[in-house]
DNA sequence: TGCTGATATCGATACATGCCAATATCGGCT
DNA sequence: AGCCGATATTGGCATGTATCGATATCAGCA
């Protein structure tokens, strides 16, 4: 599935109110954003020099075993956040930047509502 | 509980990872807005002229039951999102629009990582 | 081929969550 | 006080999810 297609040219939140269809695509993303693990994969992927991490370097950084890791970037992959290749054994991860900037868009309001 | 203080001065996600508690501050919040039905409600309430619905325009805009939408409606309250108002019978919420913003700049991530 | 380290999948379990019906609360009105 | 409409809370149920141990897959290497 193609993660937020229906985003590609949509208004702001506070343009009008998203149909049931659009709301349903962005929860998805916002729901793997929620969850404090994912949000700090995320931060790590994003932050980390290079632009792309190997699966051992996050499965250092949480006390949660390496199934449970590895669950969460499935999810993070499958709503489109995250991009993964294969090199050799290992097993890079690399964020998406579109998709965490449609996400900012959207929600951008103007700082007096 | 005061929402996302720790954000107050946070960097964005590309500058360094989120600690524990930032990362669990922020992903409540992206859980709120990770249901379709409460993102919805959160663009039907930015984008309504006046800046504020009353909660009987919620209910008639979603197949739901009103406990069903009073819940979420408590949700995002709770994570900083909305704010209410009795006015006589009443009930009318408004966004602040400042913790939509934070969540914005935080995930606002250069175009070409 | 067989072994080893890295990652993914499976199956089970405990817990969280969305939903509704029933009920409570709150304000205004008579 | 008593009633009524609007909203919130409660209790229960069904479903979803985060987690783990066990196991499978994959890539390199002897």
């Amino acid at each position: 599935m193609e993660p937020l297609e229906l985003l590609e040219c949509s208004s702001p939140l506070t343009r009008e109110p998203l149909s049931a269809e659009q709301g349903a695509a962005v929860a998805r993303v916002f729901k793997a954003l929620g969850d404090p693990v994912r949000l700090r994969i995320v931060s790590i992927v994003a932050s980390h020099a290079g632009g792309e991490v190997c699966v051992c370097d996050l499965t250092g950084a949480f006390e949660l075993s390496q199934p449970t890791i590895s669950h969460h970037l499935k999810v993070l992959k499958e709503v489109g956040l995250l991009v993964s290749e294969r090199r050799a054994s290992w097993v890079y991860y690399r964020l998406v930047p579109e998709t965490l900037a449609e996400l900012s868009a959207l929600i951008n309001v103007p700082a007096t509502a």
